[in-house]
DNA sequence: GTGCTGGAAAAATGT
DNA sequence: GTACATTTTTCCAGC
């Protein structure tokens, strides 16, 4: 249940009947759709004219429904000007187009406002927790934090990026009367917003409120008929119950956003409306079980990401190359390895910095054309999985005097992004000053329907980026590079240590050799300790590396690499250290490489795939966020690109399809580390990966090329197939997955670790062939350090009875013991993906 | 007056 | 079930 509302918008909102640049389709949105509630003709604003006939969809409290259903409040979805242009490559033209279709158009404030429950995408306001105070519940508090999003949906940095003179939040009075109260308190108000905080309270507010006029029509427009229907329903039922899909897109394609008052044409694909997409899959229809609508509208594309993106742009959290052919995406300046994200309660904490001071510099190299291209900004994740949009950590648009990039807020799926446009004037490169971090109430995230992910320690984030670069052709290139990750909590920032660089990352098993780590937050007393961790995650070996305390620094520390456990190895052996500064006080692990004491790395078994490749980057389950690129080696090139398409690939087999061809076999001794990965990939019948680069080169894969123009080319991981949270990493998983949503999870996460360096975003270009080989990492990568809660300081070194990539197990000299991790979750993971490798194994075995 | 910060109290959770 | 430790959120105050 939705309806339509003019808004104060007023006439300046009805829309056109018709427009050069829109398809005749949008007409039967405003003409041929019964239950429209059209801005012309409820000028007065919302809720006033509803009475009965269409207006019942957007009721009041009291109404009833065409069919007879109790008219519920419903979230509304306001229609102003859209002119229908898709989000492409060419979006500034279309900018220009439209500019010149309305002379004068002065970017009068955004009149057409989608406010749907999509907007509690990232964040569900009915989730506002009992503690919130009422600035949380506030709905300026709320708007604070949204008001880009909502104020300026039909603002499309695809038509105008650079300049925004209704960019800027909380200035216009189109954002004070409408957009912001609506976003905030229609959005993203919590049902459980006190009559104190009444929308009333405002004039503004009051102003479109109007009709709806109680507290109870508020709440009920969050979407959540769950306040009436609920009451009396635990809270964190009723909570999952209104979760949203995934595919709710809060924006609607701006084309003509900026324009102005001319109301933009109404034709447009309806397809591309994102609130058709709520309408059906959408938030409303899957929590309140609203009866179908009348009227008939375009039928929701169940895939389209979102309507402001092209349906064939790759999702969120698709993994996309860095670099492909000429064009790389490079992260110059790298974020400060920690920033402060500010809650919906707080005022903002400031633009992400760059550690040397200023600010994180994106630059776009090889791309040679004079039309400008708009960089996507979003907050993805840092742990070991896969690289994804960040459930508790959105991108939070800065403006004011000191911020020199234009930017503008889209969301896709429940995603913010942010827009920045890189123009050809300054090379391609963008500094980003405008971004800054919000963090969402874990309860709010926690509860979402479909969300796997728990808050709780999980406050690493990574900023990542992405360029759409249009090819001959039409179609286009994505490419994307994430930073280094970032820590956004207060304390952890100021308590956990954190190693940035070490001057060593490999040496013989002999040890001895001082090494030099840089970083922060380092003790006198702090411990280094060496880590050698089986596939599954287990701690094969611990071990105490001496420190120099006199040469102890705040920033550095000097350490003796301990000599390994096995002096025997024959070929180089991957292991992770962390500092640690106390209980429950550690830096995120980093990679280090035990080599053959005195014997070049030569040979490999054929068989053994498992076997890290020498000097490939580190192991362990890429549990850290090393600050050096870990992969600087080889990923490998995927020749096939009809196989190995991030994007827009249906034809990509599904990852639990394509498990490692592990030749090895023995689950056990499977090597889930990136560098095992990638071989395994290459090894996969599925993917020819070539041979890795030479060191310090990009990797080379197949970039995702989409062809723009198949508005409905299903997304294999569009949002709109299934919950984010059910397939974040659906990229590469048919939607028809045979696994668990959890397991799936598992197995897609192919990411080594997390936190790459910019130069090495490996995780990503091997996501374009998770799809096609599956890792089966994931899960069984280790949780982050942080979650260990078995520390036993008297077990090291401890070394693990099983053998060992390096085939001389009972060589090792030292006792063993076998330490086990406490994570059962992760065990469960563990226990699914080993049973699927060694089915997929059968068939490997078979194959080979 | 608005942001941006750094601190820290209050709450919520976990051990 | 309680006490204590950690983390998360919310508030404050200063610049």
């Amino acid at each position: 249940h939705y309806g339509y509302a003019p808004s104060s918008v007023g006439p300046a909102l009805r829309l056109p009947t018709t427009h050069s640049s829109l398809p005749a389709p949008c007409h039967d949105l405003q003409t041929s759709t019964p239950g429209l509630v059209l801005p012309a003709e409820h000028p007065a604003g919302y809720g006033a004219a509803l009475d009965g006939g269409p207006g019942g969809y957007f009721l009041s409290s009291g109404h009833v429904r065409p069919n007879g259903a109790p008219a519920l409040e419903s979230p509304r979805i306001e229609i102003t000007s859209y002119l229908g242009l898709h989000q492409s490559n060419s979006q500034f033209l279309h900018d220009a187009e439209v500019e010149d279709a309305l002379p004068g158009a002065k970017r009068p404030a955004p009149t057409a406002t989608l406010s749907l429950p999509g907007l509690e995408a990232y964040r569900d306001p009915s989730c506002l927790s009992p503690a919130s105070s009422l600035s949380s519940r506030s709905c300026n508090s709320e708007a604070s934090s949204y008001e880009s999003n909502y104020s300026y949906p039909y603002a499309s940095p695809q038509t105008s990026p650079w300049q925004s003179p209704c960019v800027s939040p909380k200035t216009t009075e189109a954002e004070e009367g409408f957009p912001r109260g609506l976003g905030a308190c229609m959005l993203l108000g919590s049902p459980r917003h006190s009559p104190s905080t009444s929308p009333r309270a405002s004039v503004t507010e009051e102003s479109w409120l109007g009709a709806r006029s109680s507290v109870a029509a508020i709440n009920a427009l969050t979407t959540d008929g769950s306040l009436d229907l609920g009451d009396g329903v635990p809270l964190k039922a009723r909570k999952t119950a209104l979760e949203q899909p995934p595919s709710v897109a809060l924006k609607v394609e701006p084309a003509g956003e900026e324009l102005g008052s001319p109301p933009p044409p109404t034709d447009f694909a309806p397809e591309d409306f994102s609130f058709q997409h709520v309408r059906k899959g959408g938030f409303c229809d899957q929590y309140l079980a609203v009866p179908q609508h009348p009227y008939q509208w375009a039928k929701p594309r169940p895939l389209s990401p979102t309507p402001y993106m092209s349906p064939t742009l790759p999702a969120l959290d698709w993994q996309l190359p860095s670099h492909s052919g000429p064009y790389e995406l490079r992260i110059e300046v790298q974020p400060k390895s920690h920033h402060r994200a500010h809650y919906e309660t707080e005022g903002s904490r400031g633009a992400v910095k760059a550690s040397a001071g200023g600010h994180p510099v994106v630059q776009l190299h090889g791309y040679l054309e004079n039309e400008p291209l708009m960089l996507q900004l979003f907050i993805g994740t840092a742990d070991d999985r896969l690289l994804r949009p960040h459930a508790f950590y959105q991108v939070h648009r800065i403006t004011g005097k000191t911020v020199s990039t234009t930017s503008h807020e889209a969301i896709l799926s429940n995603t913010k992004v942010l827009e920045i446009p890189l123009l050809p004037e300054n090379n391609m490169r963008a500094v980003i000053d405008c971004a800054g971090i919000l963090k969402l109430r874990n309860s709010d995230i926690e509860l979402r329907k479909g969300e796997t992910d728990i808050g709780r320690k999980n406050t690493r984030v990574r900023l990542v980026f992405r360029v759409h670069v249009p090819q001959p052709g039409g179609r286009t290139l994505s490419l994307q590079v994430a930073s280094n990750p970032i820590e956004c909590s207060q304390r952890s920032a100021q308590e956990l240590p954190l190693v940035e660089k070490q001057s060593t990352d490999s040496y013989p098993v002999v040890g001895g050799k001082k090494m030099v780590l840089s970083g922060h937050n380092f003790l006198q007393d702090s411990k280094v300790i060496f880590v050698e961790k089986a596939p599954d995650g287990h701690h094969v070996w611990e071990m105490e590396a001496k420190t120099d305390r006199d040469l102890y620094k705040p920033n550095s520390l000097v350490v003796e690499i301990p000599p390994f456990r096995n002096q025997r190895i024959t070929s180089p052996v991957h292991v992770s250290f962390y500092v640690c500064n106390g209980k429950r006080k550690r830096s995120q692990y980093q990679r280090f490489t035990y080599l053959p004491a005195n014997v070049p790395i030569i040979k490999t078994e054929p068989t053994d795939d498992f076997e890290p490749a020498p000097t490939c980057g580190p192991v362990s389950q890429g549990l850290s966020p090393l600050p050096r690129p870990y992969f600087s080696q080889p990923l490998t090139t995927l020749p096939d690109p009809s196989s190995c398409l991030v994007a827009g690939v249906p034809a990509c087999p599904r990852r639990g399809a394509l498990m490692p061809a592990a030749p090895g076999t023995s689950p056990k001794l499977q090597d889930f580390s990136p560098t095992a990965y990638s071989k395994a990939i290459t090894s996969s019948g599925h993917c020819h990966l070539g041979l890795p680069p030479p060191a310090g080169e990009a990797p080379t894969i197949t970039p995702t090329v989409q062809d723009v123009p198949r508005p409905a080319a299903a997304h294999p991981g569009s949002p709109g197939q299934a919950p984010p949270a059910l397939l974040p990493q659906q990229v590469s998983a048919p939607p028809s997955g045979s696994h668990p949503p959890g397991l799936e999870h598992s197995l897609c996460p192919s990411s080594p670790s997390p936190p790459l360096p910019p130069a090495a975003q490996e995780p990503t270009y091997l996501q374009p062939c998770s799809p096609a080989c599956p890792p089966a990492t994931g899960r069984l990568q280790h949780p982050p350090p942080t979650v260990r809660r078995d520390e036993s300081p008297t077990a090291r070194p401890r070394l693990l009875p099983e053998a060992r990539e390096d085939g001389s197990p009972n060589l090792a000299p030292i006792p063993v013991t076998v330490k086990r991790e406490p994570e059962e979750l992760d065990q469960l993971y563990l226990d699914d993906v080993n049973e699927i490798i060694r089915n997929d194994l059968s068939s490997t075995s078979t194959h080979s």
